[in-house]
RNA sequence: GCGCCCGUAGCUCAUUUGGAUAGAGCAACGGCCUUCUAAGCCGUGGGUAGCAGGUUCGAAUCCUGCCGGGCGCGCCA
């Protein structure tokens, strides 16, 4: 509806154009909204007040001009023109109910489009190190990450989703000599406890198995503690698959899949550290400063030089970085969509200024980042406080046991990324009114249940009638129905478009609220119900209602969070 | 102190890339179940969009400066 109205528009400022009314070079951005305002019409434009100052003249002048160059549409039914210029469209109601059959024809594909060309692009998130369970944080960016491969893939991007794990460096020699300590059968209180170890309870878990001689099955390795307390690298190894297989079932837990896991320890295998390392040395860009190798990173931006190669001859995380998103780049991938907490944010300069560093005309900008802000808990209105190291955080494990997985996701998904998050423990457990993922699928649901009934009234729904019996649709919910409706496939491209998947489940949940105020006027006067003797009008009717439940799934597959049947 | 993010109803948040009278839910108050699921619907009240300037036909949105909150400012990741 939408797209043959900006045909027209287009057609118009054409018209103009050889009228010799309108520059032949001014090509304005057309732009078509839908109205807020049913007494606006269903679409508006502003472009009359965007042209008003190149045809010098009034906007309102200018859009009766639009107007009149406007070919003839048995599509629109009236155009006005309203407030400082702009042109508001009343559609036909042929028009609207257009998309109903669009939806039915297109079922699980209605809202998806090509514009990703079949192009590869990665998204990487989570990426947690293999030194503790998934906490909240984790979830947030499992719940975005995976939304995002979602919705990227329904906008025809080929999508590969990649969790990149720390096994190597200084984080997991604390995780290593923390299990060593509790094999020790040493406290986190007591003196002799390593310092930056990790204390959390877990870590006893990983000693005992470890003492134990027990078998870690994780999907790619499977480990057998030696229960030698002195050798580091058996606890080391031992440790890093005992968590990596934690963190595994957290995600299935959380239904999160992911295509590939890249392992840091696989760049030095690989040489491609020392590679990086190499041609950041030989492209002039690095120097030696008391016992360390530093990186010029301020000649990309950065506010100071960064240490590369510390003095004890490791390297400093940015740098199996670089090397990972180089190898990102050589993999394919054009484009890559980073999902990480906030408080990594000093990465993306350093990354960024490495890439450049290396001279392989990767361009400026690479690789994207979505970064979200911090989670806080809540539970009966006290903040539960996180914090890995002190070991007394909410895991995602817990959440999702205790709240459900659809309630966990929707709740970490239905955010700006970049706006702080309060998880709410008690509201998302709530079975009642106040809790939004249950409004939806209860809208899903209804629908369900009322074809349900009409067949065990004896009723036969023809769907081919139905869709022959459209223009029976008038009443202003099934007109409103059809035009939220319209607007899915718009919103699923701009949520891509933007990174940002909470439009999608806002979306949901002013649809679930349509559509349960056209319920509700079934009661008020059974002519509305959807369910009525006249089998024209229930066949269109279950026609919409079924259009709107295809909706409800297919947005709700974008969050990934399920669509019951029945309630 | 410097960098990034945020500030919208009592609370949690939207606002379709700068559009029309800033909208939802929760909480408060008042209605609606012999009915296709009341996990629902309808109505009422609630706002200087942190503050002050600027840009223009038009600003919650863009720019500047303050104020407040979060995160970062390691030879940790």
């Amino acid at each position: 509806m939408k797209d043959t109205l900006i045909k027209l528009l287009e057609q118009a400022i054409a018209t103009l154009k050889s009228n010799g009314q309108l520059p032949e070079d001014i090509s304005p951005r057309l732009q078509v909204t839908h109205t807020k305002d049913k007494s606006h019409g269903d679409l508006a434009t502003n472009l009359a007040m965007m042209l008003a100052k190149p045809m010098g003249k009034p906007p309102r002048d200018v859009a009766q001009l639009i107007i009149d160059a406007l070919p003839d549409a048995t599509s629109i039914e009236k155009v006005d023109i309203a407030g400082p210029g702009f042109i508001n469209f009343f559609m036909a109601q042929d028009a609207q109910s257009e998309v109903i059959k669009q939806i039915i024809q297109q079922s699980e594909r209605f809202g998806h489009n090509q514009s990703g060309n079949g192009e590869k692009v990665q998204v990487e998130f989570v990426s947690a190190n293999p030194t503790g369970p998934l906490h909240v944080g984790h979830g947030r960016g499992a719940a975005v990450g995976d939304c995002l491969c979602r919705l990227l893939s329904a906008n025809g991007w080929e999508v590969t989703a990649e969790f990149y794990y720390n096994d190597a460096g200084q984080q997991i020699n604390n995780l290593a000599l923390s299990v060593q300590a509790r094999c020790k059968g040493l406290t986190p209180d007591d003196p002799s406890w390593p310092d930056d170890g990790y204390r959390g309870e877990y870590i006893n878990d990983v000693a005992k198995d470890f003492m134990a001689k027990a078998t870690i099955d994780a999907e790619d390795k499977h480990v057998t503690g030696s229960g030698d307390i002195d050798d580091m690298d058996a606890i080391r190894e031992f440790a890093v698959a005992y968590l990596r297989r934690e963190q595994d079932l957290d995600l299935k837990a959380f239904a999160v899949n992911f295509d590939n896991y890249f392992l840091e320890s696989s760049l030095y295998e690989s040489d491609k550290v020392e590679q990086t390392v190499a041609t950041l040395i030989d492209n002039g860009y690095t120097y030696e400063d008391g016992g360390a190798l530093w990186l010029k990173t301020t000649e990309f931006g950065d506010d100071k030089d960064r240490v590369m190669r510390k003095k004890d001859g490791g390297y400093t995380y940015f740098v199996p970085d670089v090397a990972y998103h180089l190898d990102k780049y050589q993999r394919g991938f054009k484009r890559v969509i980073n999902e990480q907490g906030a408080d990594h944010h000093s990465t993306i300069t350093r990354v960024r200024a490495g890439l450049q560093a290396l001279n392989k005309n990767i361009p400026q900008g690479y690789p994207d980042y979505v970064l979200h802000q911090m989670v806080t808990v809540m539970r009966g209105g006290k903040e539960v406080k996180l914090g890995k190291r002190a070991g007394n955080y909410v895991t995602l494990r817990d959440l999702i046991d205790e709240v459900g997985r659809d309630a966990t996701r929707f709740f970490l998904a239905a955010r700006r990324a970049e706006s702080q998050l309060t998880f709410d423990i008690e509201l998302a457990k709530s079975q009642t009114n106040d809790n939004p993922v249950f409004y939806i699928q209860y809208a899903h649901a209804r629908v369900c249940s009322a074809l349900k009934k009409h067949k065990e009234l004896g009723g036969t729904f023809d769907l081919d009638s139905g869709l022959n019996q459209l223009h029976l649709l008038t009443l202003a919910q099934e007109t409103d129905l059809m035009d939220k409706m319209s607007q899915f496939p718009e919103l699923v491209k701009s949520a891509a478009d933007n990174c940002e998947p909470h439009v999608i489940a806002h979306y949901l949940r002013e649809l679930a609220a349509d559509l349960h105020g056209y319920y509700q006027i079934g009661s008020d006067d059974e002519q509305n119900r959807w369910i009525v003797d006249d089998k024209n009008m229930c066949n269109a009717r279950l026609t919409l209602i079924s259009a709107v439940k295809q909706v409800i799934v297919n947005g709700l597959n974008l969050l990934g969070v399920s669509a019951p049947e029945k309630m």
